[in-house]
DNA sequence: ACCTGAACACCGTTCAAGT
DNA sequence: ACCTGAACACCGTTCAAGT
């Protein structure tokens, strides 16, 4: 029957999770779906728009809710979402940054919206804000990809040797003091004066 | 005559300003040299370690200097300085961004130590201060990643359509923004109360 | 010690031709 | 409209054999 675009993207990601990004390629994902490389031509103008529409899949369950809480916890609420997304597919953090870059994913360029609106909420100006929003954004695609990394690579091999502290080994805890550095940071800049009452 | 392992960078530097990452390939690189391709595998284990190679070369003139300011303006100029070295070659922020996340080059891991004192004396305790400087390097490679590539995007083509203030349009202003939110955040965690004298 | 030649096992993309 | 087959122009890496 009928190759569908959402068949392909479907595939690809399962692809992903199993064998990671370095293994996503066209070829072997026509082979899978026993069509011929040309084929998924007709669906995606090229690699980088395919690559897109996983990385939306991914992020799918990221840009789900919406919630009216302060904008402090609304930040933490989105990008411990995104990172939770990020984490639940092999090499998700390298194929959503590397989407992001290339501006192929909508799904990204939501999150970033929204961060945009808890700034906005914060007290920053609209340049302020989306300049804010895209920090938050490096920020968390940064970890998550070094994160990633890191797990991917210890999966197999040394158990981890026991760190001393919890900031030394619980990831949610790194990546949370990290983000409340931004988020101390956009107070701080806020003219509402939440953390400045002048 | 023999090729020398900084033979190899060299021309592999050159090779990247003058037409990109993705063109910067073992075997064309090779081919540059006059050598056949398993030549360049005597003095690189592999293309990885090549590329780390050449961050560090890009990156020698961002750990030159050692000044003694305080704290802030010392991240302030670590930080301009790699986005300097880094906007300097073509795809610079991308290649380091990979050699930092395959760790790869000696010279990001020496940016990271002295962003690391910077907020070791801002008042961080150890783990604490290491996680800020690695904050603060997500950022730095993820704005300038996007800021060369945006660069890149527009070099021929649409010579981009004046702005309207400062901030929308001078990347150094933008660049530091949001340098200046993970600062006051750094600051507002300091236990030495630069911030919160309280 | 250092390099060549040739192979191995792949890539992304295009496009005439088929149905 | 949707896909095949075959080609084009490449990749990174290995390794026996040469000097």
């Amino acid at each position: 029957m009928q190759l569908h675009r959402c068949d392909v993207v479907t595939k690809a990601t399962q692809l992903l999770d199993d064998y990671g990004l370095a293994d996503l390629t066209m070829r072997r994902l026509a082979r899978e779906l026993n069509v011929s490389p040309g084929a998924l031509y007709w669906h995606f103008a090229n690699k980088q728009e395919l690559l897109g529409a996983v990385a939306d899949q991914i992020l799918a369950p990221a840009i789900a809710p919406h919630d009216f809480a302060p904008w402090e916890q609304r930040i933490h609420v989105i990008c411990s979402a995104l990172r939770d997304a990020l984490l639940s597919s092999t090499d998700g953090a390298e194929l959503v940054s590397a989407s992001f870059a290339a501006g192929k994913s909508v799904a990204v360029a939501e999150v970033l919206a929204r961060l945009a609106t808890a700034s906005t909420d914060a007290g920053l100006e609209h340049a302020h804000a989306n300049l804010a929003a895209r920090t938050v954004l490096y920020y968390v695609l940064g970890f998550t990809a070094d994160e990633q990394s890191r797990l991917q690579w210890d999966a197999a091999g040394a158990e981890l040797p026991v760190g001393q502290s919890v900031l030394s080994d619980d990831p949610s805890a790194r990546f949370a003091f990290g983000l409340g550095l931004l988020v101390d940071g956009i107070a701080a800049h806020s003219t509402a004066g939440v953390g400045r009452p002048d």
